[in-house]
RNA sequence: CGCGGAGUGGAGCAGUUGGUAGCUCGCCAGGCUCAUAACCUGGAGGCCGUGGGUUCGAGUCCUUCCUCCGCAACCA
């Protein structure tokens, strides 16, 4: 219960490289996995945050194909571009790789064959539709056909979305190719499987009653596949993209992704710790943790810490914090019907802001259900509470001291009943704030955060030093003494959320060797030490910027509806 | 048919082991004027998705049904 690790491994899902990527992805598991990292390095701990490219797979091959161009081009394209949209939002990874790196090959073909060596594998043959046109194997739900129950001609697979039934494709009646249009063929072949149904026993004691503490959607979710009994799972498929199978048999196969992606993470640390990876992943003071999204939960929970089991020498999990997903302006984010906001797009029209969308992804964050973004929420929590209330009480605090100690910090002298029960609050703060975010708790600690600078805007409003400079200047002095303790305090606790306007207050404040240990202080800043100028930390964000959003939403609808696909 | 998550004032969310329904934003009124018309105080506004049950007492436990999201093992 009360582990105490030496050292945490984060792990965020790796971005499928078919597309750049959106608020979405930001939302569910770039921001949390970054406040998270840097909340504990602000604390002096050791932490090593890896992520990645996801690169193989049969969408990326079937693109590929459509655009005639080959794999690696289409992931060459979108990984920069999605490296980049993580640099500029300051995702502050260790290491971010890719799944087609030589040394994630390696990684991930050495550790197939060490499972298949220790016989973790059995084999299986079956028969499968088979493309003749195109010379592959056909997923399921690149099969349509008709429906058996209600006769809609174009029933997936895997499923009709009409009726909702769920089919094999051996169900649909005149099954079709959606690759070539052709009628595919029934052909043998033969796959790995990982036999989960071996590794059941242990999973239910390790999940259902060592990780209690996981969120309900994570715990609910696992607990519903142990319930329902697992099954072997194929680990390879038919596809000439991804990592060759490295036995005898393999030739033509590739490791399944989902397969292949988690190892990513492994090799992603041994590219970036090449000597001394092992003590992230097999030494047990090590704690990892796994931020994705809910669409994520049972390959981290249950297929892939049997991979792990199945080696025998790695650590599992010690949490997998999942979000739910984000949708945009009511409607599911999907990146086919391009409603999404694109990261890389937002910077363009909203230059130097990154922080505005941290803080609104983070204050709106689907922690246990799904939510929405709007452009309205967006545009009234930057108005309403970075500017009001952060921005405001920071510039309030720098003018003061401008106006009336030519913005030296004045010294403090005596406290009085007020000051110390104010001080009080905003020491409490520091132990809320800190139970929130080991606890996963980003949207609440992020509250918290905020509530720091309503007692700052309360303090002055209580107090109303511009009144006192008429008659007391030593009681003004200690009044904005401890409100420019209050804000080095908010450059503090802001500093994982919002990272670009914590250096910002820094800088405002002329202080740059704030950390952790020193939120809850009121001697961050000494007597005469020198402010800079005030400069705002937030500006107002005008209705025309929002409603030149909304309109290219709504451009998008209306270009979607006009071809319907 | 199934499994998991969610359904709380206009919006977004909290509600710990059942005991007078809270927070942020918006709205209304007042105060203040140092501050980016920002800030502070007060107020209005809720049959806690639905029907039933347990209990002295249920947002909280049991149950019926409805709605949304995800999963359902070859969608990454």
């Amino acid at each position: 219960m009360s582990k105490t690790f030496q050292r945490t491994l984060i792990t965020s899902a790796l971005p499928y490289a078919n597309g750049p990527v959106h608020i979405g992805h930001l939302a569910g598991v770039y921001i949390p996995a970054d406040i998270y990292a840097r909340y504990l390095r602000l604390k002096g701990e050791e932490v090593l945050f890896i992520g990645g490219s996801d690169e193989h797979g049969v969408p990326i091959a079937l693109k590929a194909k459509a655009e005639g161009i080959s794999p690696q081009e289409i992931v060459d394209r979108y990984h920069y571009i999605i490296k980049k949209s993580f640099e500029d939002f300051g995702i502050t990874f260790d290491i971010y790789s890719r799944t087609t790196s030589a040394i994630h090959y390696k990684t991930a073909s050495d550790f197939f064959r060490k499972l298949y060596d220790k016989g973790e594998f059995i084999e299986k043959t079956s028969e499968q539709y088979y493309d003749e046109e195109a010379k592959q194997f056909l997923a399921d739900r690149y099969i349509t056909g008709e429906c058996p129950h209600c006769a809609n001609k174009n029933a997936y697979g895997d499923q009709c979305e009409a009726c909702g039934t769920s089919l094999t494709p051996l169900d649909l009646i005149d099954p079709k190719s959606a690759i070539s249009g052709s009628v595919p063929v029934l052909k043998e072949t033969k796959h790995w499987y990982l036999p989960l149904d071996k590794h059941e026993a242990w999973l239910k004691k390790w999940i259902l009653e060592d990780h209690k503490e996981w969120k309900s959607n994570v715990y609910g979710q696992c607990k519903s596949w142990l319930d329902m009994g697992l099954q072997p799972r194929a680990v390879s498929r038919d596809l000439d993209w991804g990592i060759p199978i490295p036995v005898e048999g393999g030739e033509g196969k590739v490791l399944y992704v989902w397969f292949d992606a988690p190892i990513g993470y492994i090799s992603n640390t041994i590219e970036h710790s090449p000597d001394d990876w092992e003590k992230w992943w097999k030494d047990e003071s090590s704690r990892m943790i796994h931020f994705i999204g809910k669409d994520n939960i049972v390959f981290h929970c249950i297929v892939f810490p049997a991979m792990l089991k199945a080696d025998g020498t790695y650590i599992l999990p010690e949490n997998v914090p999942a979000n739910e997903f984000l949708n945009l302006e009511g409607d599911k984010i999907s990146t086919s019907r391009n409603w999404a906001v694109w990261l890389h797009e937002y910077l363009e029209d909203f230059p130097e802001k990154q922080d505005v969308l941290r803080y609104v992804l983070t204050a709106n964050a689907p922690e246990t259900k799904d939510n929405d973004f709007t452009w309205k929420d967006f545009q009234a929590r930057n108005n309403n509470e970075l500017v009001a209330v952060f921005g405001n009480f920071v510039n309030r605090a720098l003018v003061l001291t401008h106006k009336y100690f030519e913005g030296k910090v004045p010294a403090r002298g005596a406290l009085n009943d007020y000051d110390r029960a104010t001080l009080d609050e905003f020491k409490r703060i520091r132990q809320d704030l800190e139970d929130c975010l080991n606890q996963f708790r980003f949207r609440d600690a992020l509250k918290e955060a905020m509530n720091l600078a309503r007692i700052g805007n309360k303090y002055l409003a209580d107090t109303e030093p511009w009144k006192l400079a008429k008659t007391d200047m030593e009681r003004t002095a200690a009044i904005l003494n401890i409100s420019l303790q209050i804000a080095a305090n908010l450059a503090i606790a802001f500093e994982p959320f919002l990272p670009f306007s914590s250096e910002k207050l820094k800088r405002i404040i002329n202080k740059k060797d704030l950390n952790w240990n020193g939120l809850g202080s009121i001697d961050l800043l000494g007597a005469d030490h020198q402010l800079n100028q005030p400069e705002l930390l937030f500006e107002k964000i005008e209705d025309e910027m929002i409603e030149k959003q909304i309109q290219k939403l709504q451009d998008t609808k209306k270009a979607n509806n006009q071809n319907p696909n």
